[in-house]
DNA sequence: AAGACGGGGAG
DNA sequence: CTCCCAGTCTT
């Protein structure tokens, strides 16, 4: 009741002053724009990519990321053909390598079920794996010109200010309410430029701390500017609190200095990524003799002379993961057979993410592979360079 | 409706 | 250190 006629009201100002916003930020947006590499087409595939990159992810970080992948894989059917492996090794250090799969998948959707012909319609391309409300949006109003809305982060608070809506915008009445609010705006003539105007305006002058209001092109038309303090809008996210997680990792080599390491199972967080074999401890665990008990149980592997080689440090979302990376030799006894200790099969096969074995990879070879930076931290430590990319 | 997911860069 | 980013999917 009070939601609706707050909404109807936020509407019919959204509606007021349409035509002004609209010429101004595309004004704006055509004469400050950066010059970004998926800037540069309208071929969907390629705002697909950037799209599925840039899910929580910055422009900074996605740029050489999406540059390399279309040289790799430049269109639906080289992306559907490529081994997940390699799909995965281009996606490694990005984060969310769920995104990785979702985006091949999508590929494969393209082949098989529109005949490699990318889908049109705002309705087929939102159910493409991956592609969520805004995703579907952006593709939409980008690459075919449809006059549809989108709100990403950068939206939702250029939306908040103008409007001064302080509310929670995680709650579904206000997802509703922005949702409504941004397609009362779009321009029907030139949907992608505008919502991308929108994006680049949150992203570069109303950003989240020290809003650059001075050059902000419709600071005229902002409620939260009026009010005096538009960095209030829109309201804190209440926030999460960190979890201490302590990681012991194995670092064993085979007589031919290869590592050992696991692919990543179905259902755990970097699936079919490659990792060190390792478990979480309590903080008065002895992580030795915990490394060798899981080594046994889980790969009837006999490690010995437990070293411990370094520590590393990494924080992905609220968890805050102290990693120690230990040395160990292989005892007598153990080997290939009469253990899961199998030898690397070719690209392709050994990327099976169910594979629970440790299979032992020359260090030359990993680049061809998917390992996260999780991962990558510590084989460093043991001297394996799995860079953020070469 | 809430939680999981990876990581980094800015302030 | 904290915040949050061109979100989506699952439970």
């Amino acid at each position: 009741m009070t939601t609706t006629s707050a909404t109807d009201d936020v509407l019919a100002r959204a509606r007021q002053r349409a035509t002004p916003l609209r010429r101004a930020l595309i004004a704006w947006f055509a004469r400050e724009q950066r010059e970004l590499p998926w800037r540069a087409t309208r071929d969907p595939y390629a705002i697909l990519v950037s799209e599925l990159m840039l899910q929580q992810t910055r422009v900074d970080v996605v740029i050489p990321y999406f540059e390399r992948f279309m040289q790799r894989f430049p269109d639906a059917r080289t992306l559907a053909a490529a081994p997940e492996a390699a799909v995965l090794a281009a996606w490694s250090g990005l984060g969310y390598y769920r995104r990785a799969r979702f985006l091949q998948a999508a590929a494969h959707a393209i082949v098989d079920e529109h005949r490699g012909a990318f889908p049109r319609s705002h309705d087929a391309i939102l159910t493409l794996p991956g592609v969520g409300p805004y995703t579907a949006g952006a593709i939409a109003s980008i690459a075919f010109g449809l006059p549809v809305p989108l709100v990403d982060g950068n939206v939702a608070r250029v939306l908040a200010r103008w409007f001064a809506l302080d509310g929670d915008q995680r709650s579904s009445a206000d997802q509703k309410r922005l949702w409504a609010i941004a397609d009362a705006l779009v321009d029907a003539a030139n949907p992608g430029d505008f919502n991308q105007s929108l994006m680049e305006l949150g992203a570069c002058i109303c950003t989240p701390r020290a809003p650059r209001c001075s050059s902000c092109p419709v600071a005229r038309e902002c409620d939260a500017k009026k009010l005096g303090d538009p960095e209030r809008f829109p309201a804190a996210k209440p926030r999460k609190a960190t979890i201490d997680v302590r990681l012991a990792v194995l670092a064993v080599f085979d007589a031919k200095r290869r590592i050992g390491l696991v692919r990543r199972a179905a259902g755990t967080r970097m699936e079919g990524m490659l990792d060190l074999p390792g478990l979480e401890i309590a903080a008065d665990d002895d992580a030795a003799s915990e490394l060798a008990r899981h080594a046994r149980s889980a790969f009837r592997i006999d490690a010995r002379t437990l070293e411990l080689a370094g520590r590393a440090r990494h924080t992905i979302t609220h968890h805050r993961i102290a990693i120690e990376v230990w040395t160990a030799t292989l005892g007598n006894g153990t080997s290939a057979k009469g253990s899961s200790v199998r030898e690397p099969a070719p690209l392709g096969i050994a990327a099976r993410p169910d594979a629970a074995g440790l299979t032992f990879w020359d260090p030359a070879r990993l680049r061809a592979e998917g390992v996260a930076n999780l991962a990558g931290k510590a084989l460093r430590i043991v001297g394996i360079a799995h860079a953020r990319h070469a």
